[in-house]
DNA sequence: GGGTTTTACGAAAACGTTTTCCCTTGTTTT
DNA sequence: AAAACAAGGGAAAACGTTTTCGTAAAACCC
């Protein structure tokens, strides 16, 4: 837009282009007086340096991407607040892309991202991933990626989580412990690395207290809402019904509130909930809900750190970093 | 990254390079044979154009700037999330910039998109913005700019806002209808088009229902939770307070929920509560809380369709467009 | 004061595209 | 058969930086 560039610039102070490039980028080539002179007008025109030129002559963009399966979700709009809080500050620009839970729309995003656009990718897979080798091509190409939340199994690959097993250990013996017995487990379709390790968290509660697993109790759900609280109305009216639900992500325990009051089952008396959540509001809910929160402003941050790292030191290869930051366990009313 | 680039690929064809290029373009210069060999050839090598060479050459970079106040907010995730949509099906990448609300920000902001990097800019204002005036200092260079929510003054700019005065008007009928005589409005510092818009409907219902305006009644918050939750209890316990509130942002009801709980205030028996909000989770909270829900996704939809229009057609200088999408009242147990 | 180093700057290539202009060949027109 | 034209393709400039290399002049070293 502002049309003045190095070219009409240098012609304004009688120097040529090369040195008022290295004037700006401050080499030790300019004598201060003259770097003065071109900041001064450099100021005084408001240049601003046209950015694919640059990122184009030095193999460098300045960005990174964000690629998660939405946004309007707690979780990820707190993660994307922690990234943007460090790359700003960083000097970089991000671009995000939302998958919409679409293995497609995943697929041809990362391709896409392989031109050069980026320095650098943050991602949380999608749902319905099944497998994460376009990624860890990616990077043994060099190309640096961090997984965080809800991350690939390959091991090779750095990544910033939560303690998801611990999470759902907890969560289930908090929930054996107030006297519950037929405990079910919503999860998301697909495979995800959090909801799987929650799931295990949660199983290996049970059998610590010797409590049978029912797989009639390992509710699967979709991405459709109308059809997870049908689903969840289906649960709560069936014989032997369950006394609690952990819930793996917020929605389905939002899910879950609604089926309740639809089949007027009393939260906590006739059921006891607690999900993982990033929900300001979990305290203002009637009942207030219990949570697991992960740490999402946190994961977000350190995520962006990680990769940073990464991008700067062009040395990444020789090491993994696997970050886990924990979540906290808030009781509240709708388990109590 | 994949340094497979136009000479390799034409290398590799036996063309030139410019035959290669316009047969990706889909030139019709190049025989129908020969593009089918090229687009082969490039989905064979995994060929992937390299962005700022492009973007460099054609004065285009097929790119949008986001700038909001802040990101982990339901209003402006849904926001993202239909300007997302739309720009992601138009091909375009999408850049997000937070301004934390701090005018100093925002300005760099402003300042570094006008290097090229974007073409074009969706903007929210931050709370502290003195003046538009950079923003359309901007869009008179010729620059396409679309102000959504927050909006400046000036009338030449192009905007897609809610009916604000509409809102403030209908839910403060609505109070006023429900018996209240002293509500008091909650808004935030600094001059934003939303919250003014807001309270001048509040402020005509006074009128027509001829209720006195008292100064006292309109409540200047801050950006801090805490100090806002202690302003809110001081103005609940004062002489001749409030039987009802108003509250202009989603955050300010929260935090009207929490004074009342920490100084046992009943909603709604003691004090009906209204809230510009998108909260999802409104109908679970204790009380459910009565909304004026602004259409955040559709906003976003038409700022970033409005925004492409004036990309994509460089005449946008003879029109200005101001689009206006009803927020709906939907009244629940807080304000009845 | 001849030689060397340092300082400060300029010329030009390079990054990977896109696009304008030109050339060759073959076909059509008159 | 000469002229005109169309089809298909190539050479090279251009976009705005950055960086390597070169080189004048000034400064330094006995």
């Amino acid at each position: 837009m502002s049309s003045i560039n190095l070219k009409r610039l240098s012609e304004e102070l009688g120097l040529s282009i090369s040195s008022v490039s290295k004037a700006l980028r401050d080499s030790y080539e300019i004598s201060a007086e003259t770097k003065k002179r071109v900041l001064e007008m450099a100021e005084k025109l408001n240049y601003q340096p046209n950015p694919f030129a640059s990122s184009l002559r030095r193999k460098k963009s300045l960005t990174v991407a964000v690629v998660i399966p939405e946004i309007a979700n707690n979780y990820f709009a707190l993660a994307i607040n922690g990234i943007q809080t460090v790359a700003q500050q960083k000097g970089y620009h991000v671009l995000t892309y939302l998958t919409h839970e679409n293995a497609k729309d995943q697929e041809s995003t990362i391709k896409h991202l392989q031109g050069g656009r980026v320095d650098g990718v943050l991602i949380s897979l999608c749902s319905d991933t099944s497998t994460g080798s376009q990624l860890t091509e990616l990077q043994n190409a060099g190309f640096p990626v961090v997984f965080f939340d809800r991350v690939p199994d390959e091991p090779g690959c750095p990544t910033v989580t939560t303690d998801d097993f611990d999470g759902g250990f907890k969560a289930t013996e908090q929930l054996i412990k107030v006297g519950c017995k037929r405990i079910a487990y919503l999860r998301v379709a697909g495979y995800l690395s959090t909801t799987v390790n929650r799931m295990n968290g949660y199983l290996a509660a049970l059998k610590k207290y010797n409590l049978p697993q029912d797989p009639k109790m390992i509710v699967e759900c979709s991405n459709d809402d109308e059809a997870n609280q049908e689903l969840i109305k289906k649960v709560l009216k069936m014989r032997g019904r369950p006394d609690a639900i952990l819930s793996s992500v917020e929605k389905l325990a939002i899910s879950t509130y609604y089926a309740c009051n639809e089949i007027n089952l009393k939260i906590p008396k006739d059921l006891k909930v607690i999900s993982f959540s990033c929900l300001r509001t979990a305290s203002l809910l009637s009942p207030s809900l219990s949570t697991i929160t992960p740490p999402a402003f946190e994961i977000g941050k350190e995520a962006a750190s990680l990769l940073f790292r990464m991008v700067e030191k062009k040395v990444y290869g020789n090491r993994v970093d696997k970050i886990v930051i924990k979540s906290s366990l808030i009781e509240r009313n709708s388990s109590s």
